[in-house]
RNA sequence: GGGUUGGUAGCUCAGCCGGUAGAGCAGUGCCCUUUUAAGGCAUUGGUCCUGGGUUCGAGUCCCAGCCAACCCA
């Protein structure tokens, strides 16, 4: 029967052709007794062994077949012998396609090239692939596919299974840490009626049965600082957070953040907390504090240095460095020209404090390689600090930079309830605040006492960028935002070829 | 939103000045019972992203669009 058929359809026949011999291709009635990593730690010769797993490559003999089967732990090469499993099996066996799921049972034995291999004496079949594999040798390299569908680049490339399992144990240290602290892990709504403690452009979202829309969380400030007004004094959150912006490298619609509140801390000891704990969480991961970056074509790697204690620099001192050591003196006119003359186009509509930044955003922060406190930030720029002592037009806040990114704000908590909404109303002019209402139901709270706090954000994916050397933020996300398409894939009919 | 680059077989990629659509892997058949990017012989497989246009003739040139990556905003 060679009439025309592709590559789904063919394994479609061999579906069809396995229940025809009553073979239920989709059993789940096979346990597995260890992992393929387990096996290899234990390799007794004659060994009997139980493992599961896909296969990812097979070398057919004639009457001896040698495969790779890989779970999550491990690649193993099985060996599949025609007068052990006997001529109906072995002939089942040969006809099996890259990308089954198996159950092999069998013994260890050293080949004699030395690789450690499982003679099978019976296989199962656990999930028929009717799909081919991407390619064994080049993986899958089509970026839109590893974003796509995440399932095969996983499947296919090694690096991006560790880098994932890396970002699962950053986030696991990140807890050990903190609860360790003596911080307990909290919850609040994802779903806001007023979306508030950043500026940021949320988006809306309708609830039918309360008659009302809802915005997507932009951050979980106000919330986690009710819980401190309730009592709670060291709490934190990680989960996900919703901007409605631009997508770049650098920002995904959906991010990960890590809010962190300490009563009766402050900016500093906020500091000492991100300078403790990412060297901490970087050394249990990757049991280094230099992370190594390979940047895309041939650019210069660059190592980042992790060891504390970090540099500490004001925000008017890098900007000092970079323009000039008097620009903070500047005439605003002077620094909106300069400004222009770096391309900043709304320059000239500009108020100071966000000439300044945009400066600071455009020319310094890119530069940040290495740790870096930045500290004392324009006050308009903070709304929800408190203001520095030492410096009034600034506040008591850090921006911790690294590998030329932001990664984590931390502030002196603003906690005085008159104080902070006055700052509320002055932001409602900022464009990115339009349509935004005053959570009055934050400042009840702040009016009922919050104690004097110190908090800090830390951008999850961008910490797991620096931490892996990952240059793109939709490379530590398994599924990035990308504009979805009307059809990815023709579905797979669900007709059965060949009746029997 | 703007610029640059890319989209060719299931995957990885060639395809020159416009002249019959190619390779490797994967697949199929045959040979091979310790191979490992197995090997050997044979062989199947194409909406060249989409739609227009120029041309005797378009994967290739032109226009518009879609999707993506990078850079810029």
């Amino acid at each position: 029967m060679q009439e025309h058929h592709d590559l789904i359809s063919l394994r479609k026949e061999k579906l069809a052709s396995l229940r025809a011999k009553g073979i239920d291709p989709f059993r789940n009635e096979f346990h597995p007794a260890e992992s393929v990593a387990m096996a290899r730690e234990n390799p007794a010769e004659g060994r009997s062994v139980k493992l599961a797993g896909r296969m990812t490559a097979h070398r057919d003999m004639g009457k001896s077949m040698f495969c790779d089967l890989r779970d999550e732990t491990d690649r193993i090469q099985i060996y599949a012998q025609k007068n052990t499993l006997g001529d109906a099996a072995f002939e089942i066996f040969k006809h099996l396609d890259l990308g089954d799921i198996l159950g092999v049972e069998g013994e260890l034995f050293t080949t004699k090239t030395g690789e450690l291999t499982v003679k099978i004496r019976s296989f199962t079949i656990l999930a028929k692939a009717l799909r081919p594999p991407p390619e064994k040798w080049h993986g899958l390299q089509d970026v839109e596919i590893r974003y796509r569908q995440r399932y095969l680049d996983l499947m296919a490339n090694v690096d991006v299974r560790s880098l994932f399992r890396n970002r699962s144990r950053i986030i696991q240290e990140i807890r050990n840490f903190l609860n360790g602290r003596g911080y307990i892990e909290v919850e609040t709504p994802m779903l806001q009626s007023v979306a508030g403690g950043a500026a940021a452009k949320p988006f809306v979202t309708h609830h039918d049965a309360l008659g009302c829309d809802l915005y997507l969380r932009i951050a979980i400030e106000l919330y986690l600082k009710r819980l401190l007004v309730g009592g709670f004094e060291k709490i934190y959150e990680i989960n996900r957070n919703f901007r409605n912006e631009g997508i770049s490298r650098r920002h995904n619609p959906e991010f990960t953040m890590l809010e962190l509140y300490h009563a009766y801390g402050n900016y500093a000891t906020m500091m000492e907390l991100a300078e403790e704990m990412i060297p901490t969480v970087a050394r249990k991961v990757f049991g280094t504090l230099d992370i190594a970056h390979h940047l895309s074509h041939g650019a210069p790697s660059k190592v980042i240095h992790l060891e504390p204690p970090w540099e500490r620099k004001t925000f008017w001192e890098l900007l000092g460095t970079a323009i000039a050591p008097d620009f903070r003196l500047w005439p605003l006119e002077k620094k909106r020209a300069k400004a222009l003359e770096l391309d900043i186009k709304e320059a000239a509509h500009m108020e100071e404090f966000d000439v300044a930044n945009q400066i600071f955003e455009k020319i310094v922060q890119p530069s940040l390689i290495q740790p870096v406190f930045v500290t004392h930030l324009p006050q308009e720029l903070v709304p929800l600090a408190k203001i520095s002592k030492d410096d009034p037009e600034t506040v008591e806040v850090f921006e911790l930079c690294i590998n030329g990114m932001e990664i984590a704000p931390a502030y002196s908590e603003q906690n005085d309830p008159i104080e902070q909404r006055k700052r509320f109303l002055e932001q409602t002019g900022h464009p990115a605040n339009a349509g935004q209402k005053l959570d009055e139901d934050f400042l009840a709270a702040l009016e009922h006492g919050m104690p004097p706090a110190g908090g800090i954000g830390i951008g999850i994916d961008r910490l797991v960028m620096t931490l892996t050397g990952a240059e793109s933020i939709r490379d530590v996300i398994f599924f990035p935002q990308l504009k979805p398409l009307e059809t990815v894939l023709s579905p797979v009919s669900v007709q059965e070829p060949g009746s029997y």
